[in-house]
DNA sequence: AGCACGCCGACT
DNA sequence: GTCGGCGTGCTC
């Protein structure tokens, strides 16, 4: 008798699974979900038992290792929870034994062997109910859907974006619920693993972390903030999609999935509207109270700072509370450039422009974090009108600091300022802050806001674009007190998404239409494959070899699109040099050809399912 | 991915 | 003769 073991480890993806003897002893003992010491090279490990198969060979007999011993007599985890595991595992092309290490409580041996577990395994009819959608408008309304959501029977997993989604949800308090994030140690986590597992914890609100818990009656999953791309684990396999993941894990356990927010995604919105989620709901108008400024006009009438007239007379006439200037640029400005050449500083590594800093006087690149002296004259034709074009937050604030006769406190939140932002600071306040100050300031002070330079994010090359800057802006609002006014800076009026504010019917109208035109989500599943390599030459030849192979392989399915590899923008990060595919697939049978190519890509390439970005970090 | 192992140069 | 830095290749 031959057992398939998993090891808990991070392994190789063509072993993840290794094959052992079961020894004559043991026979009437193993059970699939079994947890187990296996020999490896020439100490014992972990692993879990995931197959048996009965024919041995003289062969097999002679090379296999034997198991070594069960850990626990029952199966650490149940079916439903294996084969969630290995779902994942083959979706997002991730060594099982990997993701089997987060769905088990941390292995600490004395601990492990002190502990027995009971058999989990319960039978419960499957139902499969479509995703529904529910919207709310602010921070009550949020907390009020979660209360009726929570299932009276059974468990509920509330999962957020981030960690400080977590907090402010006191009207909870009643369900007792159990927070899960990265942040709790390994004995904590190794405590809720067995409150979880025995129902005594019911209801959980947590990170992308809580699906791989040992769910045992789980009934309910409310994806929150569903359009948020932090739902999305972009950096490390598995790259999971949260809300992707969590209709598997719903799947696997037979409970309902609900996706809450105040502003849907693209994609949801409709799924909604084309009965893929079950609710048919008309979407209201959304109230907003946002003015768009127009910055072109501010430069025809000879304004050529960062502050329209609007926006500094919106400044000097709020008396009371808190104003927050919102950029998303740290520095001093976008671009350093010679007038008279038209130099642009760039850094030597990865080309990236780069960001003048006043108080080091330096040149920084923000993604090598190098250093270089501020020019004085142009390097490359030697003459003296070298400027600065743009604003970032350190320019903004010498701006103000120098025009500030309103006796507040200006205070800057960006990556570069350590001080922690104090909640309970007196007096009111002007806060210029990049997106790290929206999860640290007190939103409920807050009586202006403005978004000093909306363009700067709306001419980036990815097709998400639109989407993200749309949830910006309603998040803006919902975050905000409806008598607080919201100030919106740009010079293309005209675009879409800021004429259509309060028609959320349009603009959703409009994106699909784009994204039907390239067949982008939600006409079609993207898939990014990318790969890095000491050089550029390497790098493009091995993406060339790639695309012909994926050519020849998919030749005869229609329903799989291969597009023409192309270099990362910038296409020089961490050390090397990236290109990326993107593979379009037909969404009535996305799950079948993702895991198809998945076992087709060469080792050394990621593999990212359902990508925020195409062809960046 | 991680770890053992082997090659080779530096130092006792 | 021994230590250790680094490159290579294997793991049932």
């Amino acid at each position: 008798m031959i057992a398939k073991v998993a090891l808990i480890r991070r392994m190789p993806k063509k072993i993840s699974e290794l094959d052992y003897l079961v020894p004559p002893q043991l026979k009437k003992e193993v059970t699939i979900g079994q947890l187990v010491n296996v020999p490896f090279r020439n100490r014992l490990v972990y692993g879990l038992i995931t197959e048996f198969t009965e024919n041995e060979s003289e062969e097999a007999r002679g090379k296999l290792k034997l198991i070594e011993n069960i850990v626990w007599k029952n199966s650490a985890l149940t079916l439903k929870q294996l084969s969630f595991a290995i779902e994942i595992s083959e979706f997002y092309n991730t060594p099982l034994g990997f993701i089997l290490q987060t769905c088990l409580p941390p292995l600490k041996k004395t601990k492990i062997k002190k502990i027995k577990i009971s058999n989990a395994d319960r039978l419960k009819p499957a139902f499969r109910k479509k995703p529904e959608i529910k919207l709310y408008h602010d921070q009550k309304e949020r907390q009020e859907i979660f209360k009726k959501l929570i299932s009276s029977t059974g468990q509920t997993l509330i999962l957020v974006p981030e960690v400080n989604a977590t907090t402010d949800l006191n009207l909870l308090a009643e369900f007792q619920p159990t927070i899960i994030s990265a942040e709790l140690s390994e004995k904590e986590i190794f405590d809720l693993w067995f409150k979880i597992r025995t129902e005594e914890i019911k209801v959980v609100i947590g990170t992308r972390r809580s699906l791989f818990m040992p769910w045992s009656d789980l009934q309910v999953i409310i994806i929150d903030d569903e359009s948020n791309p932090n739902h999305k684990n972009s950096e490390m396999a598995p790259r999971i999609q949260a809300r992707e993941a969590a209709m598997m894990l719903a799947h696997a356990h037979g409970a309902q999935c609900i996706l809450t927010t105040h502003t849907p995604s693209v994609e949801s919105w409709y799924f909604a509207q084309h009965n893929v989620y079950a609710n048919q709901q008309e979407i209201p108008s959304f109230e907003t109270n946002a003015e768009i400024v127009d910055m072109k006009e501010e430069r025809r009438g000879r304004n050529y700072g960062f502050l329209s007239l609007e926006l500094e007379d919106a400044i000097s006439q709020n008396n009371s509370g808190d104003i927050f200037l919102f950029l998303n640029r740290k520095g001093s400005s976008a671009y350093v450039g010679c007038r008279d050449c038209g130099y642009v500083a760039k850094c030597a590594q990865c080309s990236r422009g780069l960001v003048y800093h006043e108080n080091t006087a330096t040149l920084d690149c923000h993604f090598c974090n190098l250093k270089n002296k501020m020019f004085l004259t142009c390097p490359k034709c030697q003459g003296s009108n070298m400027v600065m074009y743009g604003v970032g937050t350190q320019s903004l604030e010498k701006e103000l600091t120098k025009n500030n006769n309103l006796n507040k406190k200006i205070i800057r939140i960006d990556s570069d300022t350590s001080d922690i932002y104090d909640k309970e600071f007196i007096g009111d306040k002007i806060i210029i802050g990049t997106q790290i100050a929206w999860n640290k300031i007190d939103w409920s002070k807050i009586k202006l806001m403005a978004f000093i330079d909306a363009d700067s994010s709306l001419f980036i090359p990815e097709y998400k674009m639109a989407e993200n800057l749309w949830g910006q802006l309603r998040n803006a609002q919902y975050h905000l007190l409806p008598t607080a006014r919201l100030l919106i800076q740009t010079g293309h009026v005209e675009h879409h998404i800021f004429s259509n504010l309060a028609y959320p019917q349009r603009f959703y109208d409009k994106e699909l239409q784009e994204r039907k035109l390239f067949n982008y989500p939600p006409f079609n599943y993207l898939i990014r494959l990318y790969n890095g390599e000491k050089t550029m030459e390497v790098s493009k030849l091995a993406a060339n070899n790639l695309f012909k192979y994926l050519q020849t392989l998919t030749k005869d399915r229609h329903e799989i699109i291969i597009s023409n590899p192309l270099p990362f923008s910038p296409s020089y990060a961490r050390g090397l040099h990236w290109h990326g595919i993107v593979v379009k697939i037909s969404f009535e049978k996305y799950k079948q050809l993702t895991k198809f190519l998945a076992q087709n890509i060469p080792e050394n390439w990621k593999f990212d399912p359902n990508p925020n970005n195409l062809l960046s970090f």
